[in-house]
DNA sequence: CTTTTTACGTCAGCCATGTTGACATATTTT
DNA sequence: AAAATATGTCAACATGGCTGACGTAAAAAG
């Protein structure tokens, strides 16, 4: 039995606290991926195939090397992945025009069906958890996830580095351009 | 170029926001994990050991079946992992007194010493994103977090199905035995 | 006291997805 | 012409899920 003691130590509220947040972000996470796994594998797909799905459709004719920068694995892992999808008609490629080497990537018709299908219970799960905990807490969650994340990867959600409005600010000032298609405001 | 109208839309806006929330998870989840693989790497481990320890570690004299519970895999998976570790002298099973078909189990010394090892970045990296974020963010994100999260996951983390203190309450009402090793109130 | 259920453990094999290393080809940049 | 970039591909290996099939010890039920 733990001393009441220790209990009150504010170290140990701290750790407690910290641990927690260890725990939701697990427990979220697995629950959050069960039901677009369990659609994936009735069509002979995984996880990583939801992944290059989801960021190419939020991404058009984005390149293979923008993706690699947004899932960090390797090429050959992304390969198997990106040839299953393009022969399976989920993905299809252009060659770029400015620089013929790129291979610039949309959803098909098909692909932009299935991501829908897989990200809908996603969608679901935000939208409920957003409601039923308030607008004030839906920016403490972004925050916190924020701070979470590296630093390297806050560019995507917003200001940050300096005082700039969520305009038409994209491109990270001297990485890669990805995710957020969409960028002025009202 | 999307039209105005588009963006100005209220059902635009909202799909942002949810797949906003969809990449943060993603991203922070990525990061949050990508330290300790490495580590984990180093000593021929990996993540399914680091959860497989860290479980143990909040919930000590925690029974295979209860550990199940948690990680939600089979049983030969996690067989696989925990073996390794009590073979490795991470982690010690005991025989229950009460029902002799029980392990129970521990980490050891060295258990502990590699799970605080594991979760030190983890700590930080939580830590550093609430005090950044502040009292009020905590919350938020802790209720956003449940709110993704199966219902049937929650009941780990405090009140929630009625109006119960923190106090003494425990298992889930018929489900296992779990996390939470700590109770008392103040 | 037999039967059933529970709590393990284990062997074998399959699949998805990550890794490294080595090469090859086309295109653009220097 | 040479170097760097973007992409692809083959081969081999590790991790960590999965299913199916057994086997044993102990507790619970009849």
């Amino acid at each position: 039995m733990a001393d009441v003691k220790s209990m009150a130590d504010p170290q140990f509220l701290r750790e407690e606290e910290l641990r927690q947040a260890i725990e939701m972000l697990f427990f979220a996470y697995r629950d959050f991926t069960s039901e677009p796994d369990a659609m994936l594998s009735e069509i002979g797909l995984g996880r990583a195939h939801h992944r290059a799905i989801y960021f190419v459709g939020r991404n058009p004719d984005i390149t293979v090397t923008q993706l690699l920068g947004i899932l960090k694995i390797t090429k050959q892992s992304l390969s198997r992945v990106l040839s299953q999808l393009v022969r399976e008609r989920y993905i299809e490629q252009h060659t770029s025009d400015e620089d013929r080497r790129k291979r610039l990537m949309r959803l098909t018709e098909k692909g932009v069906e299935l991501e829908r299908a897989l990200t809908s219970n996603q969608r679901k799960r935000i939208a409920g958890a957003y409601e039923a905990a308030g607008a004030e807490a839906v920016q403490g969650f972004k925050d916190v996830l924020q701070g979470i994340m590296d630093s390297s990867d806050r560019w995507r959600f917003g200001l940050e580095p300096d005082g700039e409005g969520v305009a038409g600010a994209d491109q990270p000032p001297g990485e890669l351009a990805l995710t957020r298609s969409t960028g002025g405001g009202s």
